[in-house]
DNA sequence: CGCATAATTGATGGTTATCAAGACCAGTGG
DNA sequence: CCACTGGTCTTGATAACCATCAATTATGCG
């Protein structure tokens, strides 16, 4: 009842960092056992919801965000095929944000106590499963220095380039194009912005030269000036894991 | 050659959340066994260091930093004693941020290794140590919520309600008041405003009757007020380990 | 084709940055 | 003891950046 390994997104991810052997890439697969389906637009679980369900995204992406009680919203996180959802809520006993699928995706959805299962068996994958959550402390830093101290040309240039380090993780054959769902609203919503200045600044970074934009479509032209403007550094590339078990 | 239990902070700030029974406690002490002390306004190590030592903060403030190429800085995180300093590194084989000190300071360095040890051998202490990790991303959350979403006077408040909340957690007896070793200028940094503003805006939230300031310390009298400005969430006061391991 | 949503563009205003000067304060050396 | 010094805080004037409001134009979808 197991699922291909080759199919899993999780599988793919991981496997960017440390080798797997077939054991631990069946105790991986196993969690996207079961899938399910969403709408573009549907929230799937709420901020204060009890649910203690993880998800692995097997395709499209989605959003976590945050509301104050008048209204303004902060996305916090955009997640891509491959990205485990839920982690941060682990260890409290509610959902902290609510997360929102951008685009028609597929979720597989699996209870709290298979992580368990895996912390216990495998110290190997613990230690990759805290590295990833250590790694990811990395990258709300550099958003934290984006939003506290760049201007809008540069965040949406860094947003732009962390989106295109991320998916260059799974999709090696990916060069400078983003297939990106996120209306500029939702941009706005991540990066502290308004809609309207989003597509101000846009239409003057694709006037620059520093991008082309069609339909869904975002295509990076000046990768390395946008690297300049931000110094940008790519935490997804490499991480250190040296210190990690040898074995199981 | 052991520290006394009773003498740790991390020992005490850990006992918030889980008993310890003695070999645990020993294990963690044995974190603080060395101190060193370090005077005020002192870069402990720098961004691209790649010296792989953890601390235990044991007395005193310090401040983790980013630049930007041309100056702009980002403070993203403030240590108190008790803190353990330099995780989100771990992961990661160079340092991403600048430690400085914000007073004179008593630190505990350890390597990597004794916490290799720990996550080894106690399954209990890991489990605690990844919350720690995933409740400081929630935390991180919190904080760009604030900057993305938030004007000035609610950045400050929120500000000093997080510090409120994380001193309380091994000083109990603290009620209203804090000794406050940041300059508006490093306050400013950390919430993305210039030292001239947070004056401006401290003074105008003195001036609304929601904080008194004296000398270094900084009372709040309208907390609850200020709760309310920010929609606050203590994040510290609880943490879900109902599913850690119950024994090593 | 018609409708809802998203993107663009213009005009105006608010929040915060910048620049600059003065006040306060602690430490230092004469 | 007291000017001197360097840092921090405060206050004022001005400007930049981005928000807000409003209208129009695209875009996608049934």
């Amino acid at each position: 009842m197991s699922v291909p390994v080759q199919s899993s997104c999780l599988v793919a991810k991981l496997s960017h960092y440390i080798s797997l052997d077939d054991t631990q890439k069946e105790q991986l697969a196993s969690l996207e056992k079961t899938e399910r389906d969403y709408a573009s637009g549907r929230d799937i679980y709420r901020s204060g919801d009890v649910a203690k369900e993880l998800f692995v995204v097997s395709k499209g992406w989605l959003f976590s965000y945050t509301d104050l009680p008048d209204g303004r919203r902060q996305v916090v996180k955009i997640h891509h095929p491959g990205d485990i959802i839920g982690f941060p809520d682990i260890a409290l006993s509610h959902m902290t944000t609510t997360l929102r699928t951008a685009q028609a995706v597929c979720l597989c959805p699996f209870p709290k106590s298979s992580l368990d299962t895996i912390l216990r068996e495998s110290p190997r994958l613990s230690a990759l499963i805290l590295s990833i959550a250590l790694r990811d402390q990395v990258v709300f830093i550099d958003l934290l220095r984006a939003m506290g101290r760049m201007r809008a040309q540069e965040k949406i240039a860094y947003m732009i380039l962390d989106l295109l380090a991320r998916l260059r993780v799974t999709n090696t054959k990916m060069t400078d194009t983003i297939n990106m769902p996120l209306t500029q609203g939702q941009i706005g919503d991540y990066l502290g912005l308004t809609n309207v200045y989003v597509s101000r600044t846009m239409v003057a970074l694709e006037d620059e030269g520093y991008i082309k934009r069609t339909a869904d479509r975002l295509q990076v032209l000046r990768e390395d000036d946008l690297v300049a403007m931000t110094d940008f550094q790519n935490r997804y590339s490499d991480m250190d894991t040296s210190w990690f078990p040898q074995a199981d």
